[in-house]
DNA sequence: AATGAATGAGTTTTCATTCAT
DNA sequence: TATGAATGAAAACTCATTCAT
């Protein structure tokens, strides 16, 4: 693509912000060096620097970018399911990004709709250090939940869900259990132990929502 | 004590060890500097390396006094609990460490008694780049895992737990639960939120799970 | 104005010299950035480039230019006035600037008439590095003393001034006054003080040199 | 000397000092490396960061200790002079560092009185960017005022200088004269011109200001 | 003629680690 | 055994300058 060409600067910034997901995801925000990036890229150093000012804004874009990206995915993805595909292997794939991890390098950013494994490191490890960027993340998380809960307050209405249940609860439930089951994978347990892990639980959890389960 | 007595060392390695925890769990590995460690003992960062060759070995060695530490304490303590005890505010005020949250620079970290999220920080900072590591990890979290499955196992014999109930998903499941919520923590979600997902969800679980459940 | 119309070249030189004394008097050689000029000229950094091969060009030029301006304007300026008002206000406010420092932004640095301090500041920087910028300076310097002495020399002549007074001295003393009065303003010293130590010292050096003095 | 020795920090940080006195005074802040002085000491730059937090805060103690001991010499050496001295050659001589500046690598740091050559220089470019020594540099500067004054106003009482004399002019005058003779020497006038004025000038302000005068 | 993009060659700073005493 | 001092190797960041269009 030419140089000269309106939104390439865009162009431009997406390509790095795609590339540098790659990095902080799999080595954390320290062990991700710009020199890598740049490299990887076939850039210099300096060429990051034009288009962020540093690291530390670098890496907040690539958590803006995909934080950005992924609610309007969720929601699509959600109105297109029954909360009962949840416990499925079909689910667990998708949400464990089983499949694009291994070909990550040529995929775009949000292959899956949860953070690529070992995601909430790189984020954990700014975190402390930087409150607006938690609060950006407690706000998406939040926002995250919010829409969860929505989502089966939807089937509450339908009378899919009891009226009992605490909708808010159980979608924090879930994606914890999620985050949790990340670590694992991350802990060196194999993936069909966590299959087999995610498909009980949540069947337990659905099972006690629902008003009628026949499963 | 004077220093030409025998044990000596292990004492001096061990006040080192625990001093270390409470940095590499609120810090992570890269954040956690050998002089801050030195200087909150009291010592300066020489005297650190005559007990450890490297700050790798100092990190491996304080996930193995931890790791080694936890196994005996969760036993311990299972043995005095009755498993509905899980999803009650007793149990989660001691799982998520709440009370030494507070009081965090003058307690040991293990007084709670399941790896923090924030410690997986630091161990997955490491994991990729030191396999032996990850080997260590992968042993422990099956440890515990194993630990807790038997503990169910034991309540399925009597009868509490039904017979058709995979304890190894159990386990797995309220582990990654607290894992999960850890996160949801470290995110920026209040307490309050926290606690009642726990308590629903874990609910749920033991609901599903337990023969007779009155709750 | 057409851009390839002749004598183009040197109003845009002009145009960006101008604007860059004000950089280089306020900030000296190193703070001032090449992007910075362009920037407040509205123009790209290697604009600047078609007209000055380096940065130490520009400046080159910019001092250049400073000199030959401010030569035509003292000899313009001392041919209006009778050495007695060197020791009044006005003379003392035309002299340090006093007016053109508050709005400087939009006047040209060379409202004053000697070379102030600051600009001293970046001439000092290169000097060392640069001979042929020494030169350049040691020239202008002794010229402007040279125009200041045959002023003083025109009233000697007149019997104004004394014979025996070595005019020289008085254009490098007052010259040099001034310089270093700019010293102190830098330094914080309150310009109240600045002006009585301007009346007063000059005061009596013309009070020494001048035939009668009734002041 | 043996490093573990008391006193051996203060005098390695002495050390480093005196001899960045040197490169900030010659070449000015910017172009002063952290290697340069590194490299002249023998040690590496990390060395350095052991007793200086940062460039700038080596730069400020270099400042802060040239301007402690000052105040003391300058007190002490006025005391045994009249003057009526201050117009001859030895005054001269020592006041702009004459025979120092040829040696100034092995001598210590203040040679002279008054700021090395060029001191100032590296002092303007900091103080638009740092207010915190601009207010050092203000209370010095006025420090010094008052102790020249003061001295000055013992020779009122005693009746060698006329009552009606502004003895804070006085100061600020002669120190002001020598700020800009020194900004003339960096300029390129040769030593033998800036001695003539600077005798023929105070032997004004002197001639103006006592009561009698023989000279 | 003009510019957006890119960069090489620094420069400050950091930190785990070693060493002389 | 203990430490104050020293450092090598790296990392983030900067900026004058060049180049393709």
């Amino acid at each position: 693509m030419p140089k000269v060409v309106p939104g390439y600067r865009e162009e431009a910034k997406n390509r790095i912000i795609k590339k540098s997901v790659k990095y902080f995801s799999k080595n954390g925000y320290h062990k991700t060096k710009m020199a890598e990036i740049a490299d990887s890229l076939g850039v210099s150093k300096a060429a990051l620097y034009q288009y962020f000012e540093s690291k530390e804004e670098l890496f907040t874009q690539v958590m803006q970018y995909y934080v950005d990206s992924i609610q309007g995915e969720l929601i699509a993805f959600l109105k297109s399911k029954h909360p009962k595909e949840i416990m499925t292997d079909d689910f667990f794939d998708i949400l464990f990004d089983i499949k694009s991890n291994e070909t990550r390098d040529n995929t775009v950013l949000i292959d899956g709709l949860f953070p690529p494994l070992d995601f909430n490191l790189a984020i954990s490890e700014l975190i402390t250090s930087n409150p607006s960027m938690k609060n950006k993340m407690t706000k998406h998380y939040k926002e995250v939940i919010r829409l969860l809960s929505d989502y089966f307050e939807e089937y509450k209405k339908n009378g899919v869900i009891k009226k009992e249940v605490d909708t808010s609860s159980m979608a924090m439930g879930i994606m914890s259990l999620q985050d949790g089951l990340m670590t694992a994978i991350l802990m060196g347990i194999e993936i069909h132990e966590i299959k087999r892990t995610w498909k009980d639980i949540t069947k337990m959890i659905l099972r006690t929502s629902f008003v009628e389960s026949d499963f």
